[in-house]
DNA sequence: CAGTGGTCTAGACCACGGG
DNA sequence: CCGTGGTCTAGACCACTGG
């Protein structure tokens, strides 16, 4: 039988702490995404608690968007998919039909992370990072541009990987690549007009309003994996929001 | 004992349709928004069912925000506070300070509903309804202005009211006004530029980039009770969201 | 102090998915 | 068919709130 860690304030009600266990053997890639992890159960017979605390604490799991449940068939370590993640705020369809980015990698090089993407990852603004800066299009037509910072030296291979494996998701290279996960991510959007450099990338003039994206990733033990500050024309935001 | 209702489902399971009769209590109005509920042992004996199935139900509901539990105190129906609701979207600080907007009615008349409210209310083209523009201020400044489309008959006193009530919040005045509540809202997001009268209305060029909100209220039987069309300068425009 | 929701347990049976 | 998560019950005790 299992025990959960003594660190945790044992004030703290049980099925919290095991729903920490659990996150925790998650990030610790014990439980990997994509698979299952032991029924129910097992798990209350290794913690020796009550099946129903068991329940909760995963049910905690779920509504964090860490795992998934599936009757009949088990429980899953969540693969997070950001697939639309950026394209929720940007139209990018033809004829009615979602339409699929390409990537292409404009510049990659190693440097300091300065104060902004510095303090995002919790880095001195001296620490040293490796930048990319990425075209996304649609049909041809640049869409959005990412400057984007990963630290070092956790995301080092990615400074040897071609180019053009860079050409799709980002996030299931840092994965395979770098074995680094993301887990969920904070944006915070706002107005801007267009630099010169931006607006070359993206094809409008200077001075065109754009949108600003910019977003923290972090990983399943809540570290921040990557800071990204994205561009879209802002004549092609839309977003959808429900409020209560 | 109580009866659930016989028409759901008898297929679903228990504490769903426990859950829908609570709601159907709540937008029968017979539980008032702000007003306790009965506690959870005595909705148990009342419908013969498990204390942790009222407890599911009853969670169910606290998950969609219809209802906020309170340890100690008891179950209360929520009172929808959208207070900051469009504010979530524009800053509007000074000195570091949010300042509280003020409102001042600039029209109010009857007529059609045109396709896209009435499309948004469920109503035909021609249906009539009442029609608001509100310009919203901050420290006497423009922020956002308004175009509010409400359903006839329900909120007809709405068109006697003193022009001087529309001040404040519109939501808490329906419920005052026109017993109508406000349970959720969904809203759409997107660029554009301003008219010449959206432009005069905010003190801003014509053609300058502004912020379009389009939003449809729902009161707790899902049924649409407003739809209105927002416009804020495209500098003041900030948003922050957490995705996973 | 009494009453409320919060936690935890133990166990029965159902519904779904896949071999 | 078996193993999984899903539902439901019954009851004990804890923790918070307000008078």
């Amino acid at each position: 039988m299992l025990h959960l860690p003594d660190a945790p304030d044992q004030r703290l009600p049980l099925y919290q702490r095991l729903k920490d266990a659990f996150a925790g053997r998650i990030a610790q890639g014990e439980w990997r995404p994509g698979a299952a992890i032991p029924p129910e159960g097992e798990l209350a017979a290794e913690y020796g608690v009550a099946l129903g605390t068991v329940r909760k604490a995963i049910e905690g799991l779920v509504q964090e968007g860490l795992i998934d449940r599936r009757q009949g068939r088990g429980t899953f370590v969540r693969k997070a998919d950001f697939t639309n993640a950026l394209f929720r705020f940007f139209r990018h369809t033809q004829d009615g039909q979602p339409m699929r980015p390409t990537g292409r990698l404009l510049a990659r090089r190693t440097g300091k992370a300065g104060t902004r993407a510095g303090q995002a990852l919790g880095l001195s603004a001296d620490a040293q990072v490796l930048w990319l800066t990425r075209l996304r299009l649609v049909a041809g037509e640049p869409l959005v541009v990412d400057d984007i910072a990963l630290p070092l030296p956790a995301f080092a291979v990615l400074a040897d990987v071609p180019p053009a494996d860079f050409g799709g998701l980002l996030y299931p290279l840092y994965e395979r690549a770098a074995a680094q996960m993301v887990a969920r991510a904070r944006e915070h959007i706002a107005f801007a007009r267009a630099d010169a450099v931006t607006a070359k990338r993206l094809g409008i003039g200077e001075g065109e309003p754009v949108i600003a994206i910019e977003r923290i990733a972090f990983g399943y033990d809540g570290a921040a994996l990557e800071w990204r500050l994205s561009y879209g024309s802002a004549e092609r935001f839309s977003y959808d929001i429900e409020i209560r």
